[in-house]
DNA sequence: CCGGTTTACGGCAAACGTAAGGATG
DNA sequence: CATCCTTACGTTTGCCGTAAACCGG
């Protein structure tokens, strides 16, 4: 079982030209290196598969039968390189991005714009969800990137920073605190709080950033997504703490934001990916642009908290 | 586009060992030897197919793609080689023969039985015919092997001869010709004959030795097959000369076999194929097979005629 | 450190091209 | 005799194995 494809290329382009230098000439190869070809192949498969003569060369009943699944295989074969080469060149491919909500919504989505305009071929899948689940979409291998919070590094997955986002306070209206310029930690504790739920990195974040100051928080209520918050917020059910960045999310009103004292908190917002697994071409491709997104649009996207509005 | 089945086979066993060592032994090979080939193929592809880490090797989503045309690609392949040496094996195969009416029951069928039972998985299509069609037969390659008697050397067509049949004298039996032990050729002329029809070799045969002797036939009725002929003298309608031979193809009443005399006349019967086409495994075994049965049986074949029987 | 993959390099066999030979129309 | 395929032979290419490096757990 030693055959080869330039023995299969070469029976099939003799096949066609019915002429052994003809043939030759196409696969750039001398009559002779050709002639072995064929030789060696007919005595693989024990049959004789052209008969040579002078002035015609011509398939053997057995050469029919053979030629037939030598031009499909051939054929299968230059489909699946074309499918891997047009994968390569981004022609098609599929990324599966799991992504916290408020994320999704201002930085995955704007961006996917992007992608897609200039990479049509490619199937972007949106998976929107808590961020304390984007790791796990990771792991079970839904997901190829993940976009979230920074945590702890983990060994099985990579990340990697996109940008520093700013945490604001979210105030009602009428509550007390709207009226100050900006909200110092000490006076979050004072009042009925609306929180993330703890598995969360960001309220993990704000709860470590308080526990160093000494400070608990008074949680009214706890929430998995920030648009759940807003809506508390709004409704004067407590104070809140969010990434400046979500105000793009939603307009809610009735919600005023204030920048909260120092030390600054930054929250983080990361790419992942699963370190054992490559990235496939698409999802390669989409991770670089996407970190080239964000650089173009830092700006935007780490929003200075202007007090004056909402 | 220079991939090769070695690549193909080299990751198709390493994905489905999942292991590089594992894989090259069982591909007899060094795991650096397996470790180019893979290289070199993803080269080619332009995609990753494998992650290799120290603990483990796992299939790309590129890879996954790719390993189902590879499988079905060398599958397609290993049926296709397969075949092929079946039909070198003669497990399987067809062999196309066109013969002469009597010889298909005198020769052919009898042989036929030998060789299907040796041979269950080769397929023969017999095609009974007159004489005159067998050449036209392979002509139009609607047959690989033709059976008849031989006529002058064509360029195109290669002849072996498997045996030599006396010609005999058909004769009434009531016939005054019929009292005779034998017949001479020059008594045939003076009575009304039944002929093969003039496109017949055996007819062209005979015309051409009686010529040679100054005699000219007295045809009262042609006929294209030697059946007819049987049935016309049977009916005495005339006499007639035969091969010896084809007494075997009925037992029909009232006719006598007569030898004829000085210069004996045979009839060369010979086995016919196209020169240019090289006969498939399974026609050129028929082919050689059919030789050895005749002479194994030539004693039956060349019957000599008892001028007591019939 | 150990298991496993990759890289570097030398040797060898397989494949190619050149040129001569053979068959055929 | 001209053409086309095949054989013979010398050369080169490329593939494999050995040994060392490298990487990850």
């Amino acid at each position: 079982m030693n055959l080869t494809l330039r023995q299969l290329r070469a029976f099939v382009a003799v096949a066609e030209c019915s002429r052994f230098a003809l043939a030759a000439e196409q696969l750039h190869l001398t009559p002779s290196a050709l002639s072995m070809l064929i030789k060696d192949l007919e005595s693989e498969l024990g049959v004789k598969l052209l008969d040579r003569h002078t002035r015609m060369v011509r398939v053997t009943e057995a050469g029919r039968e053979f030629l037939g699944s030598a031009r499909r295989v051939l054929q299968d074969l230059d489909i699946a390189v074309l499918n891997s080469r047009e994968r390569a060149a981004y022609k098609h491919g599929k990324v599966a991005v799991a992504s916290a909500s408020v994320l999704a919504v201002t930085l995955l989505v704007p961006f996917m714009r992007e992608f897609q305009a200039a990479y049509p071929g490619v199937r972007v899948e949106v998976r929107d969800t808590a961020e304390e689940n984007i790791k796990d979409a990771l792991l079970a291998e839904e997901a190829d990137i993940g976009i979230g919070t920074y945590e702890e590094a983990q060994s099985e997955i990579t990340e990697t920073e996109l940008f520093r986002d700013t945490l604001v306070a979210l105030i009602p209206e009428q509550h007390p605190l709207a009226r100050k310029r900006s909200v110092s930690w000490s006076e979050l504790a004072q009042w009925p709080f609306i929180a993330l739920s703890p598995g969360s990195p960001i309220r993990r974040d704000l709860d470590a950033h308080l526990a160093a100051q000494g400070i608990r928080l008074n949680v009214a209520y706890e929430a998995s997504f920030p648009s759940t918050v807003f809506a508390l917020v709004s409704n004067a059910m407590g104070i809140a703490v969010l990434p400046a960045n979500s105000r793009q999310l939603m307009n809610m009103p009735g919600i005023a934001y204030r920048p909260l004292g120092k030390p600054k908190l930054m929250r983080r917002v990361c790419a992942f990916h699963l370190k054992h697994r490559s990235l496939s071409p698409a999802a390669e491709l989409f991770h670089r642009l996407l970190v080239e997104y964000v650089e173009a649009h830092r700006s935007r996207l780490t929003v200075p908290v202007d007090p004056a509005s909402g």
